[in-house]
DNA sequence: CGTAATACG
């Protein structure tokens, strides 16, 4: 019987990192205080924002993997502890190139930053995405199967199921709801072997992580849920509290916490 | 429509 630690972790796609500060999310991440956040689509170089605090927070350790392209894409992750090991990319210069995989590794413990290429812009895009997301896969297995335990947070720009967006009926032929993506995370779950943990705590409908700028989706919660923690099986029974915040809002994704009962191990 | 640079989501 091990009455562990609680591990809060938060995922958010920032869509701009200078964006979001001016709206108030450092200030947000200052009241919250997770453990580890990992956040996404930081558009910016690491060089834009050294010397500046408010991207440095105090009693936290900062860990980015920028996208070559100015402006475009990036990871990062920020974590109490400090890590003994941070991995940025995968090895596939491709991907690399647009700091989409970012892994701090405590003990036994992997949590990585991690940002799907969206498929939205078009066809090259979407053939981009595919392309990436067959070896990922088998990646994901390898790790799976390392004996290490993984949470994998970030914008996987894929919905699962009906349930997972509003207007699923009319999404079935667009990037992020198509029949190859929707069966990819099947894959994902049932050949790797990997746990959507917010999906194992929370069965509700319109549990939304992003919502376009276009029109009135946020106000009318046409939303889509495809920011994830995928977690190794070993820790299906460590996850405690979900929460999606929707009481600010900081980019079109919303902050998605989850509770792990787990305690970081000394460096 | 929004971020951040003239593309991409």
């Amino acid at each position: 019987m091990s009455a562990g630690m609680s591990l809060k972790i938060t995922t958010l796609n920032l869509n701009g990192i200078r964006a979001a500060a001016r709206k108030g999310f450092f200030d947000w991440f200052a009241r919250e205080r997770p453990d580890v956040l990992c956040v996404q689509e930081t558009k910016a170089q690491r060089a834009q924002l050294d010397g500046n605090a408010l991207f440095f927070p105090e009693g936290y350790h900062a860990f980015f993997h920028d996208a070559e392209q100015r402006g475009y894409s990036g990871v990062a992750l920020y974590a109490r502890q400090e890590p003994d090991e941070v991995r940025t990319g995968l090895g596939w210069p491709e991907i690399d190139r647009e700091g989409r995989w970012l892994e701090a590794r405590f003990g036994k413990l992997s949590v990585v930053s991690f940002y799907m290429p969206s498929g939205t812009s078009g066809a090259q895009r979407q053939d981009f995405k595919y392309t990436f997301m067959e070896p990922l896969l088998d990646h994901l297995k390898s790790l799976c199967e390392a004996g290490r335990e993984y949470i994998i947070c970030g914008d996987w720009n894929i919905a699962h199921k009906p349930i997972d967006l509003k207007n699923w009926r009319s999404n079935q032929k667009n990037s992020g709801f198509l029949p190859e993506e929707r069966a990819w995370l099947d894959r994902l779950f049932d050949e790797a072997g990997f746990v959507d943990a917010f999906r194992l705590v929370n069965l509700e409908a319109e549990q939304y992580t992003w919502w376009s700028f276009r029109g009135q989706a946020w106000d009318n919660n046409t939303g889509w849920r495809i920011d994830y923690h995928m977690i190794t099986p070993g820790l299906r029974e460590r996850v405690r509290g979900a929460e999606i915040y929707t009481a600010e809002r900081f980019s079109d994704h919303a902050p998605l916490t989850l509770a792990y009962d787990w305690e970081l191990q000394a460096g």
